[in-house]
RNA sequence: GGGUGCUUAGCUCAGCGGUAGAGCGCUGCCCUUACAAGGCAGAUGUCGUUGGUUCGACCCCAACAGUACCCACCA
């Protein structure tokens, strides 16, 4: 079989993945006896598409999980994908709202059919993209749909094991319902955790309202002390409109301006009420007025103070964010922003408004929405979460858990210790729904069915009609589960038993609290084990400028645009699609033109998986170069061409497949594979660590630095001048070694790997060449490291770069070959000649006891001494020469420095003095010979 | 207000208590029969600042500066 010149990646993609695809690799290992490895994939987002954040992520699960499949382990990579309840459901809202129709119109019913169709459609899309990528994916696991993606968190087991979930939380008193304080989003017409809202910081008004003493004007201080007459209680806020709400207003109670007027009664302006003066010390007495007033129904911190105080509860509110029936005549049915300034206009008119400055502030916003969260007094569903939070601390304090890099410990404590209790509903139609039922009393029937439902009501004496809960669950509490849920639970599955925990969660610092930490708590409460040991915590991946890639700047990258590449128009185009406004529209053609002038080449996937890899230290970001792409790109082309170089030297020849015939193998050809041993230690210990960039580097060094730039050029020589048992011996080892270094890259690069591995791995004598990723994993044999074959080969290398560099220094046309001088082990020097020859350029080669007298070029290189035979200028040379001696002075000098130090050669370790000498004497034997060499130049 | 990172070559980043590294970029020369997506040679650094520990600090410690992110109920 021949190559083609260069590595095109397109149709070798496809081919393998649908042919690994097909024959079942992919599916969950079931082989007796060994270890099981297994990874959760972060379910996406069912109607989303792959961005660079996925790419990455599932390259290094990829790569994990081939790795340890060719390592012998049992492999189950889980994948799926999450209904993402608000998400998806604005998605579809919004293709309602084209056709001029909301989801009321079509009823809930309805509404959810639609859902259903559009998932169906569109549903696919990303696990399609993930397959570019050649995700060894167990598609066929926990696949209800038949639709080869895997579990769906709403299909009918998941959705059975939520409910089981549900209920038996509940029956443990660890859900409880009640009517709470909650982040509102008036928009959406949804509760919201507290992990949904997003703070922003904006210059808002503060402004001071007086509220009038019943009694008159009360005796009080100002800050100085000074005596003064106080008509109200003047507080100060930056929501005036929840003002008529106010239940009381609050003073510290050391404050010795108002401590006084505890218990005294104000007028509540624009409305009907006084209020009450009451003291606690959660008030500020240096912050604005050092008077506040309590909004126990639309405020956090007041709520916790009308409890405290036994205040009532007002709403003011509708749903959507209206002044109710509750609030003045004139304002009602406002909405609150339009309220506002309804409210200070009413408190100028009325002489109550006191003063109004700017102020800076951070304002809750609804993270999926972006308007102001509005705290509302509703019924809600709520997980009870310290029990749960003490264990899930538990977990990682002892070990069980581990976090990379470890330091996502602390983030991860942090949150549990200051845990909240967990807001489940969610007043939407697309979710999980709450398995809960009332009679027309309104107690509360949790069941698996209404059935069980109804039973539970008759057993208590209900007979009427049941009316189920309309809210569903927060899209969170079923991914919480997805750990043992996707593995078959509530049954006891044998899977549940191999692979349960996981081997490791490679998953986004963003989502540790939504997300890790939830998996963590729910799996060890319903099954006493952890979700998984470990935790990697992925880098966020930006532009190559460090910027976050969003939409709006137009630096987002399609890794499928990577993969396959794209035109500039084609870019351009996709940029700017669905963008509303013109200058936004501008700026990105604009960053896109001058970014990707020529639109993007076509990279494949390899190289983009190895880019990732590369650059997956354990940074907190990465920033993506498409140069880097390129790079590895040309990395595969060079793996590419390695092969065709190898194969037309060795397909039809006689390799030594078989090992029968006898082989000779050189100093070389035991470095390369003294090297590999240590290649292959290198990349072990990266996949054992997570350090993707160390493991990638191991490959891209060993492959390109040792095999391709020495030993095949090596390799090239042993071919033209060996015996036949040397021939046999180097076409052996470079067809070995290949086979070995494309077992060893295939976890990163998988599709090249295997396409060349189809032709190289019977060459090299591999019975079972089906396929590389059923091969076993190189393994280092440290036996096999060949120190005495490194020093050779160190030595002819010092040998070759010391004549490079002279050719490059004297400006010798590397295509000449010039006469070359050696003096120093004959021997050595004699073994070593052919090999020089070539990689030098040497014409003639001369083994001599003492360097000639002339006028040429010398360099040294340990004990040896090279003279290259050149006509040269002999002030060029001294001067030359000169620097050489001045250079080697200097680290002489400091070495000598260093030994003089008496405190240094009795306190620092004996080793450590021992090679600070050997430097030495190594410098000063060069200089000894150097020294004489600028000598007889001078003295011309 | 708390917390967590980061600061090393032009750029993006590794690194280690004992001689400062990689990729890309840059300069020069080469289309040498695996590869110009290539080969060979080359230049570039007060390792953020200031102290401390140490025989020795880019590395450990402290403070500071800059920067990024996370958390938080000052109305």
């Amino acid at each position: 079989m021949s190559l083609e010149k260069s590595f095109e990646p397109h149709a070798i993609e496809r081919r393998w993945y649908a042919e690994w695809e097909a024959r079942g690799y992919f599916e969950a290992g079931d082989a007796p006896g060994k270890p099981a490895y297994c990874v959760q994939l972060p379910p996406p987002n069912v109607t989303g598409t792959l961005h660079m954040g996925h790419a990455f992520q599932q390259t290094l699960m990829d790569s994990l999980v081939r790795y340890h499949r060719m390592c012998g382990f049992n492999t189950n990579w889980v994948v799926g994908t999450d209904h993402a309840g608000i998400a998806t459901q604005i998605v579809v809202e919004r293709q309602l709202q084209a056709e001029g129709k909301s989801r009321h119109d079509l009823g809930r019913e309805a509404f959810i059919r639609r859902v259903w169709d559009w998932k169906l459609e569109s549903g696919s899309t990303i696990t399609r993209q993930m397959r570019r990528l050649g995700d060894s994916a167990n598609w066929s696991y926990a696949d209800t749909e038949g639709q080869n993606s895997g579990y769906f968190t709403m299909d009918e087991k998941m959705s059975g094991a939520v409910v089981e979930v549900f209920v038996r939380l509940f029956e443990e008193g660890l859900i409880y319902r009640g009517k709470r304080l909650v982040n509102w989003d008036p928009v959406l017409g949804t509760a919201v955790s507290d992990l949904e809202v997003d703070s922003e910081e904006t210059t808002g008004t503060m402004w001071q309202i007086l509220y009038p003493f019943v009694d008159g004007p009360q005796p009080s201080t100002d800050k100085e002390g000074n005596p003064v007459m106080l008509r109200g209680m003047t507080i100060a806020t930056t929501r005036p409109e929840t003002m008529l709400a106010d239940g009381a207003v609050a003073i510290h109670p050391e404050d010795p301006r108002y401590k006084h007027l505890v218990g005294k009664r104000v007028i509540l302006p624009l409305c009907d009420r006084t209020i009450p003066v009451v003291a606690d010390d959660f008030v500020e007495r240096d912050f604005g007025t050092g008077c506040v007033k309590i909004t126990g129904a639309h405020d956090f911190n007041d709520y916790g103070a009308a409890l405290r105080h036994d205040l009532p509860l007002i709403v003011i509110f509708t749903l959507d964010a209206k002044i109710n029936d509750s609030g003045p005549k004139q304002c009602q049915g406002m909405d609150r922003y339009v309220a506002r300034k309804a409210v200070v206009d009413q408190l100028v008119a009325g002489d109550f408004l006191v003063a109004a400055e700017p102020h800076k502030m951070m304002v809750p916003k609804s993270g999926r929405t972006g308007v102001g969260v509005a705290p509302m007094l509703t019924d809600q569903w709520f997980v009870k979460t310290d029990g749960l939070a003490r264990s899930g601390l538990d977990a990682v304090a002892k070990g069980d858990v581990k976090f990379y890099p470890e330091h996502w410990t602390s983030t991860y404590n942090h949150w549990l210790e200051n845990i909240q209790d967990w807001c489940i509903s969610r007043q939407l139609w697309w979710g999980h729904q709450i398995p809960a039922w009332y009679d027309e009393s309104g107690a509360i029937f949790v069941a698996r069915t209404e059935d069980e439902a109804k039973k539970l009501a008759t057993a208590k004496g209900s007979t009427g009609k049941l009316r189920r809960d309309d809210d569903v669950l927060d899209t969170w509490f079923s991914s919480a589960l997805v750990p043992f849920t996707s593995l078959g639970w509530p049954r006891e599955t044998k899977d549940l038993g191999r692979f349960l925990p996981s081997s490791v969660l490679v998953t986004g610092f963003d989502i540790i609290f939504f997300w890790v930490a939830r998996m963590i708590m729910m799996t060890l409460h319903f099954t006493g084990k952890v979700p998984f040991r470990h935790v990697y915590i992925n880098a966020l991946v930006r532009d190559a400028d460090g910027q976050k890639m969003s939409k709006s700047k137009g630096n987002t990258l399609d890794p499928l645009d990577l993969i396959d590449g794209i035109t500039l128009p084609e870019l351009l185009a996709k940029s700017t699609v669905g963008l509303l406004r013109a200058d936004h529209k501008q700026k990105i053609e604009k960053y896109v033109k001058r970014n990707y002038p020529d639109g993007i080449p076509s990279f494949g996937a390899d190289a983009l998986r190895f880019t990732f890899a590369s650059l997956a230290s354990f940074a907190r970001t990465l920033n993506f170069d498409l140069n880097r792409c390129e790079g590895y790109r040309n990395f595969c082309n060079k793996l590419w061409n390695a092969t065709r170089f190898v194969l037309m030297n060795t397909e039809g020849k006689d390799c030594g497949a078989d090992d029968k015939d006898a082989v000779d193998l050189s100093f070389a050809d035991r470095w390369i594979t003294s090297r590999l041993q240590r290649a292959e230690a290198e990349v072990a210990t990266g996949f054992a660590e997570y350090r993707f960039d160390n493991l990638a580097g191991a490959i891209y060094h060993f492959v390109w630095d040792e095999y391709c730039d020495w030993y095949l050029e090596l390799a090239k020589v042993q071919l033209q001048n060996g015996t036949p048992e040397q021939q046999r011996g180097t076409r052996r080892t470079l067809l070995r070694v290949l086979e070995a270094t494309l077992r060893l890259a295939h976890p990163v690069i998988p599709f090249i790997t295997e396409e060349l591995w189809q032709t190289v791995a019977p060459l090299a004598g591999r019975k079972n060449s089906e396929s590389i990723s059923l091969a076993h994993y190189p393994q280092s044999e440290p036996a096999r490291i060949d120190d005495q074959a490194e020093r050779e080969m160190a030595l002819l290398k010092s040998l070759v770069d010391a004549v490079r560099n002279l050719r490059g220094e004297m400006g010798v046309s590397p295509a000449l070959r010039v006469p070359l001088y050696a003096a120093g082990d004959a021997k050595v020097l004699a073994s070593l000649a052919p090999y020089l020859q070539v990689l030098a350029k040497v014409s003639d080669f001369h083994v001599v006891a003492e360097l000639p007298q002339a006028e040429s070029p010398v360099a040294m290189a340990g004990e040896y001494r090279l003279m290259l035979h050149i006509e040269i200028d002999p002030a060029a040379e001294r001067e030359r020469i000169g620097k050489e001696i001045a250079r080697i002075e200097g680290e002489a000098q400091k070495a000598r420095a260093k030994l003089a130090n008496a405190s240094f050669v009795e306190r620092a370790p004996a080793k450590v003095v021992d090679q600070e000498k050997a430097r030495l004497a190594g410098f000063e034997a060069t200089l000894e010979k150097l020294k004489p060499q600028l000598d007889k130049l001078a003295a011309q």
